[in-house]
RNA sequence: GCCUCAAUAGCUCAGUUGGUUAGAGCACUUGACUGUUAAUCAAGGGGUCCUAGGUUCAAGUCCCAGUUGAGGCG
């Protein structure tokens, strides 16, 4: 189970913070949750994710249905002994894989069809099955299983899916039966204001034990995200806590706290890791630039993580050009850390009250005068430092 | 000394019976990445086709000489 208490509403905004307690200790919300798909954040180790005070972490559905299995993650014990990961898990209940791997024609009534992405096999997720799944792997926090619908999308497309998707909130919950964890039901409605607030007002019915904001951040423009975030939060009950599923830009983490959001996680610090970048105070950058080659200073002097207390660019950046694993890893903590970081700069602002003033701050060193607001949350949109 | 083979991008190499602006991989320079099908994907720069003659409407391609390298025979 999982309890949520509110503590404070910001002054001037809809920020909040709260208190989480879980199966595996109480943390302080906002906060931002590291992904690891396949039981494992990619590159880092669980000591190290202790080490930079992550909190819950992401494990996922699909995956673990498919390798190694629900049955054998029961088997070891449960995912946290499985994984050696003493904090609290959530696991993520297939429903992005319906946007990523399936064909709109394979979303029915029952659930969703899917090819195994690693060998063909046809598959079939529903429900029901997911929460069975999630009920083995014995996380701390389960998914709803929903429909992450793609953008733009027709409202009348929009409309006949949010109600697909509460019908299975509706039949998850029914056969949800682990008393260790939670159930979070899922908000959808693209960019529809009145669809966003009957799937939330919907769900809060149901009475889950927290609720997630989905289908953002599928194409739309920041803008539009942050209305999406806004239609929803603006409809969930106050006494609940929010997590905004798949964000983890840090502007977009900033205005999601500042929209009543308190839970984040993206696969985007280890992802962009692998590939060579990092977040820094003053904008992303590209350590495979030429410019970092005699660079002898940390990615980000105001870090504190392991990586920019030991390191330097210049290092790195030869780890990364001859493809060492040790710089997918340092990079991948460094960025984890970052974020975790802006949502504890974040807790304090809130009890500051000073929240767009830090966010005023922030988009001066990250963007300078750069349009960041167009821009696609995918797309090939550019506006990189180095322009 | 003679014979054979080779020489094309920084590297390793494609390049048709001679026929548009000579290509690839890697490397290099950049960009993208948001509930992971992603240690991935995309773009760009880079050439005295060893040198000098010749044949031809046209030569990286054919001929001649040379240079360099590899191998073989003396």
């Amino acid at each position: 189970m999982i309890k949520y208490n509110l503590k404070k509403v910001e002054d001037n905004t809809n920020a909040r913070l709260g208190i989480l307690e879980t199966n595996y200790g109480v943390y302080e919300t906002p906060m931002f949750m590291p992904v690891g798909t396949r039981a494992s954040v990619k590159g880092v180790s669980p000591y190290e994710l202790k080490e930079m005070n992550a909190g819950i972490i992401l494990a996922n559905t699909y995956h673990l249905w498919l390798r190694p299995g629900e049955d054998l993650v029961r088997d070891a014990g449960g995912l946290h002994k499985f994984m050696g990961w003493n904090g609290p898990i959530l696991t993520d209940s297939g429903g992005f894989q319906v946007f990523s791997l399936a064909r709109p024609k394979d979303i029915t009534e029952e659930g969703v069809k899917f090819k195994s992405h690693i060998d063909g096999t046809p598959l079939m997720l529903t429900p029901e099955k997911s929460i069975e799944i999630q009920n083995k792997l014995d996380s701390d926090i389960a998914m709803s299983f929903d429909e992450c619908i793609s953008y733009p999308a027709e409202y009348n497309y929009v409309k006949d899916s949010v109600e697909r998707t509460l019908r299975w909130a509706r039949r998850g919950k029914d056969v949800f039966d682990n008393p260790r964890q939670a159930l979070f039901g899922i908000v959808q409605g693209s960019d529809y204001e009145d669809l966003r607030r009957h799937s939330a007002e919907e769900l809060a019915k149901m009475n889950f034990d927290g609720y997630s904001i989905g289908g953002t951040s599928v194409g739309e423009d920041k803008e539009t995200m942050y209305k999406m975030v806004e239609y929803s939060t603006k409809y969930l009950p106050i006494d609940k806590v929010r997590y905004l599923m798949g964000v983890g830009d840090p502007i977009d983490i900033i205005e999601g706290v500042i929209r009543g959001v308190d839970i984040f996680d993206c696969v985007l610090p280890t992802r962009i890791a692998r590939h060579g970048n990092a977040f820094t105070k003053y904008g992303k950058i590209n350590l495979k630039n030429a410019k970092y080659k005699n660079d002898f200073t940390p990615i980000d002097a105001s870090c504190d993580c392991y990586a920019c207390k030991n390191f330097t660019k210049a290092y790195i950046r030869h780890l990364v050009t001859v493809d060492e694993m040790l710089g997918s890893t340092l990079l991948s903590i460094h960025n984890l850390r970052f974020l975790i970081k802006l949502t504890e700069d974040l807790r304090e602002c809130i009890k500051n009250n000073n929240i767009l003033e830090y966010r005023e701050e922030f988009i001066k060193n990250y963007y300078g005068d750069k349009d960041y607001l167009h821009k696609k949350t995918k797309g090939q949109e550019e506006y990189g430092s180095n322009k």
